[in-house]
DNA sequence: CTGAAAGCGCTTACAG
DNA sequence: CTGAAAGCGCTTACAG
């Protein structure tokens, strides 16, 4: 027997099983693919050969015969965001047994690793896209054009007809927790941030328009930083919040590790908190609930973003219309101790 | 003009490039995979041509083709687990500049999940696979023999002379916290754990054997609980161990998660640690270092796992044998004042 | 250094 | 309900 090319331990293909179960190749493969077109005998016969084989498709020959895929493509700013990952978990619950398989690119809070992973991805042919924000390059944004798959972002919402999404408005959410903070008392509310993607300065741009509205708006207690978010970042935020700004009575914090750090070096400093200092954070993770005092925060329901998402896009895959083109899951505020 | 087929917009394709540089498809394809074979001329004529015409490989079709693909496949248990996505994390940043594109299968500590995904990731015909532990039927072990793709596994160490890994010794690592809590005197350890992954039975068996080594072996003491790990977990582990078992002065929990809720715990139920119980954790995440008391635990390395074993699958998908088949990145037990 | 042809493993109209 | 043929977009020996 001489193959031309040794192909990894000679695999078994569709023709093999073909052979096997005494019909065409096409009769073999639309037993597979379509059963209902097929008598039952075949079928069965099929299916045995299938099985007394071990024959698994070839994704790739599948994928190049019918342009399609069972690929999923999702993209996320990281992985080490408790947040993003419970998206993506909730994402793979609903996709897996529908039989897709994702490909995760994590772009690391860089637009242009997120345009590199949405065009490399593309390439694929996935059979839809799940993409977190919108903030793209105008050339990034026209890619998925040529393509047919398709996409629906995550985590903020959109105005624009032709946009699918399931998200919530991180500006009211922003608005929500400083107005939350002023109502109660709190007068000198800062802000610190780190890591400024676009969802950052949106909550950012609420929790400004909160404090103008109050009129108790000052550019300088805004604290903005690039670096990753961390607890021991949180720390020494609240440091140089303390240092710079002693009038301060309430921090915001863009989100709960910050918030955490910042609650940590409180204790250190015999900070009472909120006594003399507000804390809040974003997210509710798991340990803000657990914290002395425990973390006031935002919860942000992004089980049910990635849920309802995948859900959606399951319904676009199949050339279905959703429902909803843009599915607001809100969000709420949840104040506990330290607030 | 008459298309018999709609391709998704027209792909370009790389016979678009050859026409549009004046050369044979086949040149063409030399001049992208392999550069030195090639004319100077030439190459500078297709590389315009891949410019002007936004040309961009299609995976699928190279995929099948040459019966390599650019994908890495890699298997976890669980993503809501820090660890995991560290390891993960260093991973993508040597395989992707390395050229690599990166599946991400969790398995949810299912061994039905994990060997399903095993299968489904070889008929991608991946460059390299990437897992985590050794524990897996013989049938799934059997599967990888058949194609041709290295495999290096993660976390766990071997003896076979045909495994590929990067870990540590999850068994030395239980003897040695246990060993650590026996010479600090405490005298009733109670061992914790939930999940019961292969690795967590291994730092059981080490807890056992380090406990009946100095005598001091109760099989009481022992709770394991296959629920998932949680903050809230540990809380609640805490008090059945406390409610079970009152002579207790010391519990190793198997993670940090675990570890950390029942530090909380203590100080809702004003109980002095280490001074009436001790607690320990596993894995050195972020918030450890943080609490108060800061939490004793074992310091694992898992971006150095991540990357070396990356680092090592790079080398076997060149062809290369790497220097070592098994590292033993090892552990680090690191006392703090919570034990 | 360059090219014509076959082939990877599957699916898709089109006939029967 | 079933089958013969063409094609998806690329790479790989083999010639020249």
């Amino acid at each position: 027997m001489t193959t031309r090319r040794r192909r990894s331990a000679e695999r078994i293909t569709l023709s093999d099983v073909a052979r096997s179960a005494g019909c065409s190749l096409m009769s073999a493969s639309r037993a597979l693919s379509q059963p209902d077109l097929v008598s039952d005998a075949l079928r069965e016969r099929v299916e045995q050969a299938v099985k007394a084989l071990g024959y698994v498709p070839h994704p790739a020959a599948r994928s190049l015969a019918s342009s399609r895929s069972n690929l999923v493509a999702v993209i996320i700013p990281s992985l080490s965001n408790a947040v993003f990952v419970d998206t993506v978990e909730a994402i793979q619950r609903v996709l897996m047994p529908a039989g897709y398989e994702m490909m995760i690119g994590v772009s690391h809070y860089r637009p242009e690793e997120d345009e590199r992973l949405l065009r490399a991805y593309l390439a694929h042919q996935p059979a839809g896209l799940l993409i977190t924000g919108f903030e793209r390059s105008d050339a990034a944004r026209a890619v998925p054009a040529n393509y047919t798959a398709p996409m629906v972002t995550l985590m903020e919402l959109s105005e624009r007809p032709d946009d699918y999404c399931v998200g919530f408005s991180q500006l009211e959410a922003g608005v929500a927790m400083t107005r939350t903070l002023l109502e109660r008392g709190y007068r000198h509310v800062a802000f610190a941030a780190a890591q400024l993607d676009p969802r950052t300065l949106q909550r950012a741009e609420g929790y400004r328009q909160a404090m103008r509205q109050a009129g108790r708006y000052e550019p300088t207690l805004e604290l903005l930083t690039p670096q990753l978010s961390s607890i021991g970042l949180g720390a020494e935020l609240l440091d140089r919040l303390l240092a710079q700004h002693p009038q301060i009575d309430a921090v915001f914090f863009n989100n709960d590790d910050l918030a955490l750090g910042a609650l940590f070096r409180a204790h250190q400093l015999g900070l009472d908190v909120p006594g003399r200092l507000a804390i809040a954070g974003f997210n509710d993770l798991p340990a803000a609930a657990w914290m002395h005092p425990a973390l006031s925060t935002v919860r942000t329901r992004r089980g049910e973003i990635g849920e309802l998402a995948a859900q959606m896009l399951l319904s676009l895959m199949r050339g279905q219309q959703p429902a909803e083109r843009c599915i607001d899951v809100g969000f709420e505020v949840v104040m506990r101790d330290s607030a």
